[in-house]
DNA sequence: CTAATGTCTTTCATTAATGAAAGACATACG
DNA sequence: CGTATGTCTTTCATTAATGAAAGACATTAG
């Protein structure tokens, strides 16, 4: 009778949470390799079958039910102990840092991405320029260029993809109005593009990116968006071929140092997720209208 | 906010309750250096102090106290879920082997051994021959020989001497009175000695050696038994010096495949503890009576 | 006061645990 | 029906955790 070292009971309860080995892992930061040797040693020590195991996952047998029961006290232990742990020194905070059309999506998302029992803070700044996570200034970032301090963690989410938008079923007459912001905002390409492609046609100027989208979807002219921003909104519609020449990469950035924090880690994966399964939009994939 | 591993909590409770890392890490059956590593680990990831160290052992700190009373809940459910382990396929037996006196030694002091709420039953067998640990035959032994195999651990725990005995404040007509055990069954070199050395004046002859003990205390004569039996006999005095050529050593053996087992490093522990308590009366150093 | 005991801490070689990648297999999809 | 996706498992090089021993320090005993 060995005696069961209590991280197998959390692994345990990982694994029956998530039904299988690649969930568990994730939540609890480990590969599913170690998650599946844990288990199998405690079910070893155990000396009783706790999972039937099958290529779709993990299901629990009826010991394994009748332990998972029992342990859910224990996890309440441990989120109480967690929100002691809080009380005790103020909650945490994951500073995120992206552009605007990233962290609108994020908004528009927010269920993915924080839930009220999450147990920290989200604490969201839009910059259009590169985030300044060297500096410690946020821990999860969003950046267009692939980092290259080393003190950095980077993994890249895929392609972006642009084009100019209009109101959907808008009158011939606005094809020549263009939105833009102003020259001195306009850092990133894609906002420089109308000042250098069709700096004549410019009807409509202001200081924040997230004007340009509510200026087209009332019908003041056709502005240069990302594709899954444009794409996503039923009001809009291409006025155009994407924008090929500004099409660039995408990189969720973490400091080395602090990737490894829980809330951290969580936010960033979520972010992943939620970017990854809009790959096909960011990368123009899915127009609304075909031309 | 790095999330904790439930490991450090067990290794947190156990500190608090032995007040200290040399207790908590037999308890645990690690070293002491991890387990302070992993208090320290747990305080830093809490971000509280939780000890006070000092030369002497680890005492709560208020944070400490605080977590300690709310883990109490989570080592109940571990509790539980043991008897549940227990319930599902037959508590564990530990096998104890050792020889007459080292058997009647622990039977008058059970209490030190074994207890109601041990969660483990103890199945005590007398050998006179070199316990068969190898075999798998029992899981603790005791032994008067260093045992050599290498799939054995032992652990020395001091010496035995030997001496005669006889009835307290008994006729002197008893001088030449011997008990001895049959030939056949004397096997240990202190059996084997009335033979040897006094084969003449026998008078006496038993099968088993525990009935010496009940024999010389009875006025049948004298026997030879281990010094820490006779002197803690009120009902007996020395009937000679010790029996120098007769002393030995005396360890405590156990699979090395098993005795990580929880129950059985705890009956070895305390196994270990009691002769250690009576190491004077084992070396001899307590006659009874002076000469 | 000195020695002895018991404690915690630190260091370093060793051991055990881990992750990444590849394999194997079932399921879902076109 | 074949492809693609997602899962678990296994292997092996790497990394992290560990234990033994020595050091440092306080306390206790003589």
């Amino acid at each position: 009778m060995k005696d069961i070292s209590w991280d197998a009971y959390q692994t345990f309860l990982a694994v029956a949470r998530h039904g299988g080995l690649t969930g568990a892992a994730q939540a609890s930061g480990v590969s599913p390799a170690t998650v599946g040797r844990r288990v199998l040693d405690l079910e070893q020590t155990i000396g009783r079958q706790l999972f039937l195991r099958s290529q779709t996952g993990y299901r629990l047998t009826a010991d394994g039910q009748a332990l998972f029961e029992q342990l859910q006290a224990m996890d309440a232990v441990v989120r109480r102990v967690e929100n002691w742990r809080q009380e005790a020194h103020g909650s945490a905070v994951v500073r995120l840092m992206a552009g605007t059309w990233v962290t609108w999506l994020v908004c528009e998302n927010i269920q993915a991405i924080w839930s009220e029992r999450d147990g920290f803070r989200l604490d969201m700044s839009v910059s259009e320029r590169r985030a300044t996570l060297a500096h410690r200034e946020s821990d999860v970032g969003v950046r267009a260029v692939m980092p290259e301090e080393p003190s950095l963690t980077s993994r890249h989410i895929g392609e972006v993809a642009y084009a100019a938008y209009r109101q959907r079923n808008a009158p011939d007459g606005l094809a020549a109005a263009w939105l833009a912001v102003s020259e001195d905002d306009a850092i990133s390409p894609y906002l420089r593009w109308p000042h250098e492609q069709v700096a004549a046609s410019i009807a409509v100027i202001v200081s924040r990116p997230r004007s340009l989208l509510d200026l087209a979807r009332a019908g003041a002219g056709q502005a240069v968006l990302p594709c899954f921003v444009g794409d996503l909104d039923p009001g809009l519609e291409r006025a155009g071929e994407e924008l090929k020449q500004l099409r660039h990469g995408q990189w969720i950035v973490t400091n080395s140092e602090d990737r490894h924090r829980r809330e951290i880690r969580t936010v960033s994966e979520r972010l992943y997720r939620l970017v990854k399964s809009h790959a096909d939009l960011f990368a123009g994939k899915r127009p609304s209208r075909s031309f």
